[in-house]
DNA sequence: CCATCTTTTTGATCTTGATCAAGGTCGACC
DNA sequence: GGTCGACCTTGATCAAGATCAAAAAGATGG
């Protein structure tokens, strides 16, 4: 198992001596297709590092309407956020997408041994820091843009470098509730940017077929994030 | 200036020879109203805790629609997150929203001493941690909850303790932003709420005249969530 | 107290995306 | 190979909220 973590960046910095003592009280687990790890609400005593397969981490609305948080794969951790609270509960619910294979760590433990890692701190709220900023994103997407600009933004981010083909390995349930579009619109979607020419859809396979359309969609009252704005020089400090 | 920062809960921990240290770096200023302190995009080189008045941090995006993330009061700090990021940049603007007195602390310095102080890590990771929790509360609110339940929640969360009045002590623009919402679709929605008795409006002061029926258009399609932390301990009951 | 500016409200209309109800498609399993 | 069930697509309709334009209500300053 000690490989397994040597591989978290979270663990990276963590001397021997310290990774002997975290494995200690690390757990590994499997979860079947469809299992789930924890509910919304229940106290988080735990967190997680994926080794295999993908969870998804969604909300629950007392309606039963459920929205996708997050999708978590393989080498990334997630709910280390709440050791750091008193009576933490996790605030979403988490289940395997696909069986799942995962170590799971006491946070009272881990948090233990943190005191003496202030390394692994700095870490740890560098990960806090991009989660924020990647949440702050999503709520600008959510209050500023379409839903078919968000589903272009969502093919770009998955476009492999230098290719013009994305796979959708996902169920499109998921991706529809993971960009808060219901599925039917998101078929919809789809059908236009196909009969447009932008992309063609080949299962779950999608072609990009005009790259600087699909941007221009994407960027539809969207940020073109690297400080493109225009400073207006007053900043104090 | 070292009173203010004791006030401040992420320097609580410190002892008074870090405290001392931290303050050599640390500048006060001022702002007018509407005066912008940074932009989306600018090397994130300050952090900041706010002495008096409010700012809003907001996003803007390319067609220049902008969305405010938080609003930002007395003894609030905020951008510390970034802090831990290599190359961080804001990602979002921040202006007053009336006349403020801020403190400005330099980053590097701060996350240099933080290295002594474990303990002080903690309470930011806390902090982050809550963070962490009320965006995905709002991402939940957007993608889950229509326009009059997130007024109706905002309501709720603004009303003082035992009392059943709020001052809306924010133009309503700036609330409806805040909302996500058009200023023309809040005006409405007060009103509909005012005819059916459930608030009644005053200027800018509202009255809830029937609390359950506020607290139940607030939970259409909203999350049971009981623990619903507020960071301003102000526990109803 | 008036002139001007900003913020808020109101009214009419339009658009996006949700909803509801069938059909299709695909894969798993007997 | 046929049946079942889950998922996805399509069509028709609806509703929430956005947009546009204009009037009303506050502020602010002379």
């Amino acid at each position: 198992m000690i490989d397994a973590l040597r591989g978290a960046l979270l663990l990276s910095r963590l001397s021997d001596e310290q990774l002997e003592r975290v494995q200690r009280h690390a757990t590994r687990l499997r979860l079947q297709e469809g299992q789930l790890l924890f509910n919304q609400g229940d106290p988080a005593l735990h967190f997680y590092l994926v080794l295999s397969g993908r969870l998804r981490l969604f909300r629950l609305s007392v309606d039963g309407a459920e929205k996708v948080i997050e999708i978590i794969g393989p080498g990334e951790t997630f709910a280390e956020a709440l050791m750091f609270l008193a009576q933490a509960r996790y605030p979403v619910c988490a289940s395997a997408l696909e069986p799942v294979e995962l170590i799971s760590f006491d946070t009272r433990d881990f948090a233990q041994m943190l005191q003496e890692s202030v390394e692994t701190c700095f870490l740890i709220m560098g990960v806090l820091s991009q989660r924020l900023h990647g949440l702050v994103q999503e709520i600008e997407n959510l209050s500023l843009h379409s839903a078919s600009s968000r589903f272009a933004c969502y093919l770009l981010s998955r476009l492999p470098p230098y290719k013009l083909a994305v796979e959708l390995d996902l169920r499109k349930g998921i991706i529809a509730s993971r960009l808060s579009i219901k599925p039917e619109t998101l078929s919809r979607i789809e059908k236009e940017l196909s009969t447009r020419g932008i992309i063609a859809v080949r299962g779950s396979r999608i072609h990009v077929l005009n790259l600087k359309g699909l941007e221009e969609i994407a960027a539809l009252g969207n940020p073109s994030d690297p400080g493109a704005l225009v400073s207006n020089g007053s900043t104090p400090n």
